[in-house]
DNA sequence: TGAAATCCAAGTAAGTTACTAGGATTTAAG
DNA sequence: CTTAAATCCTAGTAACTTACTTGGATTTCA
């Protein structure tokens, strides 16, 4: 029940993006700097949330990455579904499959992987990245940080 | 996000030694070929299951496994991670390790990982066997079984 | 023209998963 | 006392996945 780095970078990724929004494109290499990600693995992961029309991109010299959306309109939930596909503990609750459990009838583990994934859903559509940003900003003001 | 197959024909197992609960030992052979698990790969799974004293054993001839305490008194949270370990979307919101997060200070996505890591764990040790095994009953007792 | 950046495709080492193989041991029943 | 049914135990292993790396081609600003 671990994310992969695909997920776990690239919400990260997308909060640098989030924490640099309205400053145009911010090119990848800052990102993978700052989070000590390879440049080059960090690419694949962005023309992923490129493809799901999560981020812009601007080629050439002083081009770089910017989100599509303001942050307070882009979930967790987004991000990760991208980079990850839909979130299911098991291959029978995927909803874009159909059902492929090989048991006739009713099966007693389904309710518990269902409850599962809309547990998890319900929390990662429920965080933006503006709150996330929101909470740093919070955290920082109460002189907590080192 | 997928568990593995320890924690799904883990979990299956362990409904099956709850329906038959009190009826004594019931041999790997006849769980293995209801829920169409390779025995010898169950062995090892129970093995793990007896040893978080979820199952005892009993050896020899007309042996088998049974729980170690009534349907109700067992979680999926148990179960589920005492085969696959404690549930953490990321390394860096596993309890039993301390923080092993490269970055000082706040860490913008941990909070996004333990509220996913809560949510799971709440989910999972919310279902007792007892509540599967009456799941079913109910379900079967509306004829809605094939 | 050069440097900075995105874009793209392929390869790959290491690790994990989901088993299989091959027995040794224990126990009830005939 | 033998046999069959079962748990117990240790290795091995093919296939897959992960987390990258390599090596460029292309675009754009200055």
């Amino acid at each position: 029940m671990k994310l992969s780095t695909k997920g776990r970078y690239g919400l990260k990724a997308m909060f640098e993006l989030a924490l640099n929004d309205g400053k145009g494109p911010i090119p990848l290499r800052n990102i993978a700097d700052n989070q000590n990600i390879s440049e080059h693995y960090l690419e694949q992961l962005i023309s992923v949330l490129k493809k799901g029309n999560l981020v812009n991109s601007v080629r050439g010299s002083k081009g770089g990455y910017m989100l599509t959306k303001p942050p307070s309109k882009i979930t967790v939930g987004e991000i990760i579904r991208a980079l990850e596909g839909d979130i299911a503990p098991s291959d029978c609750v995927l909803d874009t499959k159909h059902n492929n459990c090989i048991k006739e009838g009713y099966c007693a583990t389904k309710p518990v992987w269902e409850k599962i994934r809309d547990s998890i859903n319900e929390v990662i559509d429920s965080i933006t990245l503006a709150d996330m940003v929101e909470d740093q900003r919070k955290f920082k003001k109460q002189g907590l940080y080192v």
